[in-house]
DNA sequence: TTGTAAGCGTTATCAT
DNA sequence: ATGATAACGCTTACAA
C-alpha cells in the first residue's frame, strides 16, 4: 500500500523551486540562504515528511555516526547499565548505538573488525565481562578506536573507563576485618582480569593494615560467574566448623550470589554462620535475603563516560587516541545486613 | 599514527590488475569470472584488508542493513532476553541491531520514524513494556516496519510476537486454587496494555472454572513495576488477619518482588501467611526467598522470532506486513515453593 | 545569494 | 569473460 517512493534532496529542491544545494544549505545551515527561500525548503521537508539519507551522508562525510557496544552477557544487569549508560550519552550526540552480544559466537573480533573497516561503526565500546584474551582485543583496536570498560590491558594503553576497584575492595575489606573476623577466604575473579586482580590487591592490602599477613587469607579463583561462587564456596566451607572461614569474601556480586545459594543448600545461616560480601552493588543484590553488603560501581555513568570518551577520540579532527591514563571513577561501599560480627565474638 | 586512507574497490582492482567491476563481481558472485584472477582479487582483498564501504552498499541497495530495538530498561532481565534474542538473531541475517531505549527521552517516537525515514533503520523491533501509546506506536508504524514484542494493538494488526498470556494466567491461578486458596487478591498490570488484559482474564477463567464469581475476586490495578507491586501489596495485605487473602497472584514478577518485599518488610511470612505468584519467571525470580512460583515465558524465544518476523517482511520483495495475526508462543508454568495451601487447610 | 557539477564507494547495465 | 560507465543521494567547491 505505502509504496511511494521516499523523497529526496531533488523532490525537496523541486517542490521548494530551489537547488539541491539550497535544500542543503538550510538543512546543514552550511551556506547564506534567503529567508524567504529557507521557509520554502522547510514547508517542503515538512510536507513531504523528507529526512536525509543517512548512508549517502554517511558515504559522503565518511563515518557511520554508529558505534558499537560489545556486551558478554546483557542479562548481567551490570551490564544492562553499562549498556544504558553508553546508549544515553550517545544518543545525546546523534551516534547510534549497535549492540553486539557476542554469546555463543566465536566469530565476534573478527567480525567486529570487519563492520570497523567497513565503516558501519566508527568505534567500539569494548566490556570484556568474564574474560576475553587481551590479545583478541588489542587485534580488534587495529582496525579502529576502541575503548574497553571495566578492564585494562596493562601495558597497552588502550583508552578505558574503570573504577577504583582496589579502593573499594579494600574498604570492604576493611569492614569485614572491623567486624573481628579474622579467618576470611577470598573468592576471587579470574586471574587474567585486571579487576580480579584489583580487588584482591585490594582485600591484601586491607589485612596488611592489620599486621597479618596477607599470605594467610586464602584465596579460591572463580570466573565472575554465579556457579563458580557456588562451587567454591562449597570448597571453603564444607570443612569441620573449627577451621570454617566466618567470612566469605566475593570479588563480584554474581559469585557472592551462587555463594549465598550454597550456604541456603547446606543449611547454613547467614550471617550468623557466615557472612558473605559481593562486588558490583547489582540491582538484585538488594532483592536477596539476607541482603548483600557489597561495593557500588556507578555502571551508567561508567558507560556515559566510556562513550563520551570514544565520541571525543571520534571527533578529535580525525585521529588516535590521547595517551591520557585510563578514566577512574569511585566506588563506595554499601553496607547492608550480611556482615555480622563472626559467631563466639562478644 | 594509523593515517593510512582505507582501501577502496578501486585500490583493490588496482592491486588485482582487473577493473571495478570484477572485483565486485568477484565479492557478490554476481557476475563471471575466471578462476585465476578471482584468485588475483581475493589475495588483493587479503593483503590490503579490505572490506567494502557499507554505507555506499547501502546507498545503493536502499537499505541500511540495520534495525532499530526499542526496549524501555534494560536492566529489566525480560527486556534483556529479548534483546539478545533479537540480536542473535539478526546478526545471523547479517543485520545489525541499533539499541534504542528510551529512558528519560520523550521524543523517541518521532525520533525513530525519522530514524527510519531516512534509512538508517530498515525497521524497528519495538517492546512496549510498561506502557507506550498505542498512537505513538501506529503513528511510528506510518514510517516503517513495526514488529511488536510482547504487546499487541487490538484493531490494528501490526505484526506481533505474543506469549500465550491467558493460557499461563489461568494454568497458575488454576494452581493456586488447587492449593485451596479461596481469598485471592490480583494485583494486574496497566488496564491499557494487552498482555495486562489477557492475563486477569485468564485468572477469571480459572476462578469461574470453579464455580465461583470471578467478580468476587479483587482486583488491584498496578503498573508492572516493582513499587506499585510493594504498594499495592500494603493496600491488599495490611487488613485485620480474617479477611486478608491467603494469595496474591501477580501480573508480573517485578510486581510480585515487590510484593514479596512488603511482606517482609511487614513480617508476613512467604508463604505460611500468604502465598505470591508471579508472571515472567525472570532469572532473579528463582534467587529470590522464597523462590516464586511464576510463568516461563520464553522472552529468549520471542526475541529472535520477531527480528525473523521483521527480516522476512523486509526481504519480501520490498512489501509491507504481511497480513497474518500475531505469532503466538506458548507460556509455562513454574511451580516453586512461594504457593503453599491456605493456613489453616487440613 | 544561488546554481552547477564533481565526487564519495558501490552495484548493475551495457558494450566489447 | 571483462571493462567502461551511469546511477544511488548527498555535500561542497567553484561559478555565476
Amino acid at each position: 500500500m505505502n509504496n511511494r517512493r521516499r523523497p529526496t534532496m531533488k523532490d525537496v529542491a523541486k517542490h521548494a523551486r530551489v537547488s539541491v544545494s539550497t535544500v542543503s544549505y538550510v538543512l546543514n545551515d552550511s551556506g547564506p540562504v534567503a529567508p524567504e527561500r529557507r521557509e520554502r525548503v522547510l514547508d517542503a521537508v515538512r510536507v513531504l515528511e523528507y529526512s536525509p539519507n543517512e548512508s549517502a551522508r554517511s558515504l559522503k562525510r565518511r563515518s557511520a555516526s554508529a558505534i558499537g557496544l560489545v556486551v558478554p552477557d546483557l542479562t548481567n544487569q551490570f551490564f544492562a547499565l553499562i549498556a544504558e549508560g553508553v546508549q544515553g550519552a550517545a544518543i545525546e550526540r546523534g551516534v547510534l548505538v549497535v549492540l553486539c552480544a557476542p554469546e555463543a559466537t566465536p566469530l565476534t573480533e573478527a567480525h567486529h573488525a570487519k563492520l570497523l573497516r567497513s565503516q558501519r561503526l566508527d568505534g567500539v565500546i569494548y566490556l570484556t565481562g568474564t574474560g576475553t584474551l587481551p590479545t583478541a582485543v588489542l587485534e580488534l583496536a587495529r582496525s579502529g578506536p576502541v575503548v574497553l570498560v571495566d578492564e585494562q590491558i596493562p601495558g597497552f594503553d588502550l583508552p578505558a573507563v574503570v573504577c577504583d576497584s582496589r579502593r573499594g575492595a579494600r574498604a570492604v575489606a576493611r569492614h569485614v576485618l572491623e567486624q573481628g573476623h579474622r579467618r576470611i577466604t577470598v573468592i576471587g575473579g579470574p586471574v587474567a582480569m585486571w579487576t580480579a586482580e584489583q580487588r584482591l590487591a585490594g582485600y591484601r592490602e586491607a589485612v596488611a593494615a592489620t599486621g597479618a599477613d596477607p599470605d594467610s587469607m586464602p584465596v579460591l579463583v572463580g570466573d565472575y560467574r554465579q556457579d563458580s561462587g557456588f562451587a567454591l564456596a562449597r570448597r571453603a566451607l564444607d570443612v569441620p566448623a573449627a577451621h570454617r572461614p566466618t567470612a566469605l569474601v566475593c570479588a563480584n556480586d554474581l559469585m557472592a550470589i551462587g555463594a549465598l545459594e550454597y550456604c541456603k543448600s547446606a543449611g547454613l545461616r547467614v550471617p550468623e554462620d557466615v557472612s558473605i560480601v559481593g562486588f558490583d552493588d547489582l540491582p538484585v543484590s538488594a532483592l536477596l535475603t539476607p541482603r548483600l553488603t557489597t561495593v557500588r560501581q556507578p555502571a551508567r555513568e561508567m558507560g556515559a563516560e566510556a562513550a563520551n570518551c570514544l565520541l571525543d577520540i571520534l571527533a578529535k579532527d580525525d585521529g588516535n587516541p590521547l595517551p591520557s591514563g585510563p578514566a577512574v571513577l569511585s566506588t563506595s561501599v554499601e553496607i547492608r545486613e550480611s556482615v555480622a560480627p563472626p559467631a563466639g565474638s562478644p
